[in-house]
RNA sequence: GCGCGGUUAGCUCAGCGGUAGAGCACUACCUUGACACGGUAGGGGUCACAGGUUCGAACCCUGUACCGCGCACCA
């Protein structure tokens, strides 16, 4: 074994065993090994954004997942992490566009175009896209990097395209025109999850208008949208509302925009049942064009559409000429103001309400009716099913996590309604057993903490459509292409198209094609070159015999044939997690049937925050039934949030967000992991505090000084354990470190991560540092050499798997002191050999090596009633004032047997000098002395001490011994308590009334001792 | 409004029916032969509040208050 040097210096020790893994393919995955004795684990990584830098939320949840995935190593497993990165659409265009507008290469993206836009951002992924990658290297994820995927790598993207014809194939994917949560800022269409509800300090404003039939007759109307008022088709109230219910069908005329002809201005007053009639007046503006609830009052009252503004929410002509141009607030204002000079406005009030912002551009969204294109979800019974199952069930922690090869139990709870959700009911005819409601079939996917189960199930149960298309450049482009052409040009330019157009002019619905149910499916060969499969396609009528006729295809290769004939490929992208839900079976070669699914899929873990839960992790589920026939992963890990000191969240503009690089560089990356580990419990957010990641350092500090005061002492690595020369403390430690294996190994199973690591923490710093390290001495400093030796191996038994305990926490000190300490070379490949990445998880004794041992309660006793003893003599010490640098003479008057070595380990704790233990001894009048385990303890201090002193605090140890002697005499002397409690309880109370009225007893005699 | 968490030492949190715990911070002493990124000893808590169940409640039940977070909302 070479020396270990003096101090621990991470930095240059990390990049030596990062790069000594990759060297030796460590982290690599070999479907070809998994077999029944090595079963299989696998995660896929949460793929970060391409463009993203490492946060701390990024460490918690790698170093979760490293930690799983090393343990799954040392369990013998064949261990697949799979790595990768996100395109993340908006987000990265977004940033790629306003460095772009920095450097004053554009303004707007149509300066540059499409293709030239896209190819500065894949520029910019090129360049910046790798940088978390490394990051995550620092951090010692061990990834298998060679199975890398970037979600528009080709192979993937061909993936989504074929899962899109594959879903529009199936009539769930559709093309309508819908109100949807429009981003000003970003300038695309958003789904329902990425739209934020904020509380908003806005005022509420009360404006007047006139029912034109009824001059002199006014209405008020409460609005906060005074800027809307132009698009206004009418108002409503409540047919209910006596107030009011007499003017539905008459008129009023609404005030803005102000310099149109009054006929112009006439909007019907109806009746809807949607009016609240407790809320403001009672009158309700009606702006279908801006407003998802106005929509469908509109579509109720066949209301004309009036949108008033431009995509990027500045206000458009048909809001009149002062408000045109403007942007959305300034024209409230100014609308506001008009109504003023109307003098129509009535009040304002300050009013608190949430408005829907853009997730990613911080901006509120603007309902906007326009044409997109929607998922109905797939498989969405089994998706809930699989989940929702744990309800009530397998509940408390300690039932295992579910394992791969676990039979599929579950079958839909209940059969929904809807048509398109086949049933789950499976062949083998297994219904589900009605037992009051409460699911009798396990769940085959648990989510730790359970509680998210029921978010989950709630979002599942009231699933909406999902809206996929983004008015974006950055992403996998629609794979539709489209052509409008009256029914004539499809007969004469596309014969091949018009058996498919005889069947729709049959049924020739002219009507406005706003869903699904409008088209026409088709299927066709179309006779081009090399087009092997049928082509899916739908024909809409438009109206006027004017039909869109469009195709999907799942090969860009196809699209040029119909762009020849004059098809266009659709402008919009996919949303990203589109993409992004197909991550753990598309980065593992789907739809090949390759052996790494065959043998990866389903994952083991997945480990993500809870904030994506409906973006990425619900939806994963419902791909995996889907296109798999099976769930993506067995057990979900949801982690906290990471905020600071003051409960915030992380957040660039805040300034409260630490680079972690910057971390590691300081302190290490073990440090950091540990660090984050520890204050990271199932469950929690996360309060991030530095001092954490300081306690990881001293954590590594203190663990290289030990094992260096192993080196210290010479011999060889590992000799045998002789338990004929086993003292009190080896037995000791041994049962603590069987007790800290369990601990951590329980702990961990049950993916309570800041347990198991302050479990390590404990049983390293508090039991074997602090008192067998300490005891250890006695032994090592002697002249006995075979107990010498029997103490080094017994402490490099316990340092060998103290470290291998450690190293999915602590990668890297773990791996350095394993070959520092020469376990490297003297232990054979299967148990560690040049690694401890494949050395073995530790095991608990078993009876027959705890017998071997001697390791039994009576031994335990004995160790902890020594260390009692030497807590109590440095108490001593300390009340009367003598450091603890100086040695000083003790005796212990004691009839218990201790052998030579216990006495040598007391007088050394005690740093006594000497220590006597004598059956009979009369300490002189004064002797301070305190009652032990093992006996009295005297500190002979002739003439030095305070009897005064020594008084008063044995009488305070007295009147704390009588308060507790009271107390339990209290609960005895309670009949009820005597008559109800069981034995165990009773037989506890009376033992411990009998130590304190023993206790008692001598601490008396003890201050008779002292005299007068 | 509905749902889910939380409220224990100055701070961050364990404990979840039978003598109130850890880490950090604080105080005192100690540079002793692994470690001052350390050691030893110590101070500090009517476990948010009010009821209830129980021989016994930080822990179980009911309610209240406050703090988070979801979901749905009234313009």
């Amino acid at each position: 074994m070479s020396e270990l040097a003096k101090t621990y210096e991470p930095n240059a020790v990390e990049a030596k065993w990062y790069d000594f893994w990759l060297e030796n393919g460590c982290f690599r995955a070999d479907p070809a090994r998994v077999s029944d004795k090595r079963p299989a684990f696998s995660i896929v990584i949460p793929p970060p954004n391409v463009t993203g830098v490492l946060t701390l939320g990024h460490v918690l949840n790698n170093t979760i997942q490293d930690i799983l995935a090393r343990r799954a190593r040392m369990l013998g497993k064949e261990v697949l992490w799979l790595p990768g990165t996100d395109h993340a659409g908006i987000a990265t265009q977004n940033v790629v566009e306003k460095t772009l507008r920095k450097e004053g290469a554009m303004k707007h993206r149509d300066d540059l175009g499409r293709e030239a836009l896209v190819a500065k951002i894949w520029e910019w992924k090129e360049k910046y896209g790798g940088i978390i990658i490394q990051q995550l290297k620092k951090l010692g994820a061990s990834c298998d990097w060679s199975r890398e995927r970037f979600t528009m790598d080709p192979a993937y993207s061909q993936c989504v395209s074929r899962v899109f014809v594959e879903l529009y194939k199936k009539g769930l994917i559709y093309r309508g025109k819908r109100m949807v949560n429009w981003c000003p800022a970003s300038l695309t269409a958003l789904s329902d999850e990425e739209v934020i509800m904020k509380e908003q300090n806005g005022i509420l404003y009360y404006f007047k208008v006139e029912v034109a039939e009824l001059p002199g007759t006014w209405l008020t109307i409460a609005t906060t949208r005074p800027e809307t008022i132009p698009g206004d088709t009418a108002v409503a109230v409540n047919p209910k509302d006596g107030r009011y219910a007499h003017l539905i069908g008459k008129h009023v005329r609404r005030p803005l925009p102000a310099q149109i002809p009054d006929e112009q201005k006439l909007i019907p007053i109806v009746g809807d049942d949607h009016v609240d009639f407790e809320f403001g007046t009672g009158v309700l503006k009606v702006t279908p064009a801006h407003d998802k609830a106005d929509f469908e009052i509109g579509l109720r009252h066949q209301l004309p559409v009036v949108d008033i503004m431009n995509p990027d929410g500045t206000m458009n002509t048909l809001a009149g000429e002062s408000l045109a141009g403007l942007e959305r607030f300034k024209a409230r204002k100014l609308a506001a103001e008009h109504l003023g000079e109307l003098g129509v406005l009535e009040k304002e009030e300050p009013y608190q309400n949430k408005v829907g912002y853009s997730e990613r551009a911080d901006v509120p969204i603007e309902p906007r009716l326009s044409e997109q294109w929607f998922l109905k979800y797939p498989s969405t019974a089994e998706a809930r099913a699989c989940v929702s199952g744990t309800m009530g069930l397998a509940g408390g922690m300690g039932v295992p996590p579910a394992e791969p090869g676990v039979p599929p139990g579950s079958s839909a709870e209940t059969t929904h309604g809807d048509s398109d959700s086949r049933s789950t009911i499976d062949d083998s005819g297994k219904m589900p057993e009605s037992a009051g409601g409460t699911p009798t079939l396990p769940a085959r996917m648990r989510f730790f903490p359970e509680r998210w189960a029921k978010v989950y199930d709630h979002w599942m149960e009231n699933i909406q459509d999902w809206c996929i298309s983004r008015q974006l450049w950055w992403g996998h482009r629609v794979p539709v292409w489209s052509i409008e052409l009256s029914g004539d040009e499809i007969a004469r330019d596309h014969p091949q198209l018009q058996s498919v157009m005889n069947l729709v002019l049959e049924k020739v619905r002219v009507r406005k094609a706003d869903s699904i149910e409008d088209a026409t499916s088709f299927t066709t060969k179309l006779e081009i070159r090399d087009c092997p499969e049928d082509l899916h396609g739908r024909i809409l009528p438009r109206g006027n015999d004017l039909y869109r006729v469009e195709v999907a295809l799942d090969s860009e290769r196809y699209g040029r044939y119909f762009t020849e004939m004059g098809f266009t490929q659709d402008p919009d992208v996919l949303d990203t997690w589109f993409s992004s839900w197909l991550w753990p079976f598309a980065t593992m070669g789907w739809p090949e049937k390759t052996e790494t699914l065959a043998k990866f899929y389903p994952t083991t873990d997945l480990v993500t925050g809870p904030d994506i839960i409906f973006f990425w992790v619900a939806r994963m589920i419902m791909a995996g039934y889907e296109f798999m026939g099976d769930l993506p992963f067995r057990n979900v890990y949801f982690t906290g949030i990471i905020r600071d000191k003051q409960g915030r969240k992380m957040s660039k503009s805040l300034g409260n967000s630490p680079d972690p690089l910057d971390l590691i560089a300081q302190y290490g990356a073990d440090a950091l992991r540990f660090g984050v580990m520890r204050s990271a419990p199932l469950g929690a957010d996360v309060i991030y505090d530095e001092k954490n990641v300081e306690l990881g350092r001293n954590f590594c500090t203190k663990l290289w000084n030990a094992s260096r005061f192993r080196q210290m002492q010479g011999g060889a690595t590992e000799g045998e354990i002789r338990p004929d020369l086993l003292t009190s403390d080896d037995r000791w430690i041994l049962a603590r470190l069987d007790g800290a294996i369990e601990e951590v190994t329980v702990t961990l199973t049950e993916y309570r991560f800041s347990d198991a690591a302050s479990a390590l923490y404990r049983f390293f710093w508090n039991e074997l540092c602090d008192w067998y390290l300490e005891a250890a001495k006695a032994a090592l400093q002697g002249t006995n050499e075979a107990l010498k030796a029997n103490t080094l191996a017994v402490l490099d038994f316990v340092l060998g798997h103290t470290l291998r305990l450690f190293h999915p926490f602590l990668p890297f000190i773990t791996e350095e002191l394993w070959h520092g300490m020469g376990f490297d070379s003297d232990l054979p490949a299967e148990q560690g050999g040049k690694t401890i990445m494949t050395a073995p998880w530790p095991k608990t004794f078993g009876a027959e090596e705890r017998e071997y041992f001697g390791l039994d309660a009576a031994a335990d006793q004995f160790a902890a009633a020594k260390y009692e003893v030497v807590n109590l003599g440095r108490s001593l010490r300390r009340d009367f004032n003598i450091a603890s640098s100086k040695r000083v003479r003790f005796v212990l008057r004691s009839t218990a047997t201790l052998a030579p070595h216990d006495i040598e380990v007391l007088r050394i704790l005690l740093n006594a000098e000497p220590l006597e233990v004598l059956a009979e001894y009369t300490a002189p009048k004064g002797t301070p002395a305190v009652l032990t385990p093992l006996g009295e303890l005297f500190l002979p201090l002739e003439g030095l001490i305070d009897v005064a002193a020594e008084k008063e605090r044995l009488a305070k140890e007295i009147a704390k011994v009588d308060q507790e002697l009271g107390k339990v005499r209290a609960k005895l002397a309670d009949p009820n308590f005597s008559a109800k409690v069981p034995a165990k309880v009773l037989d506890e109370h009376r033992q411990r009334e009998k130590d304190w009225a023993e206790k008692y007893a001598q601490l008396k005699k003890m201050l008779e001792d002292l005299g007068e």
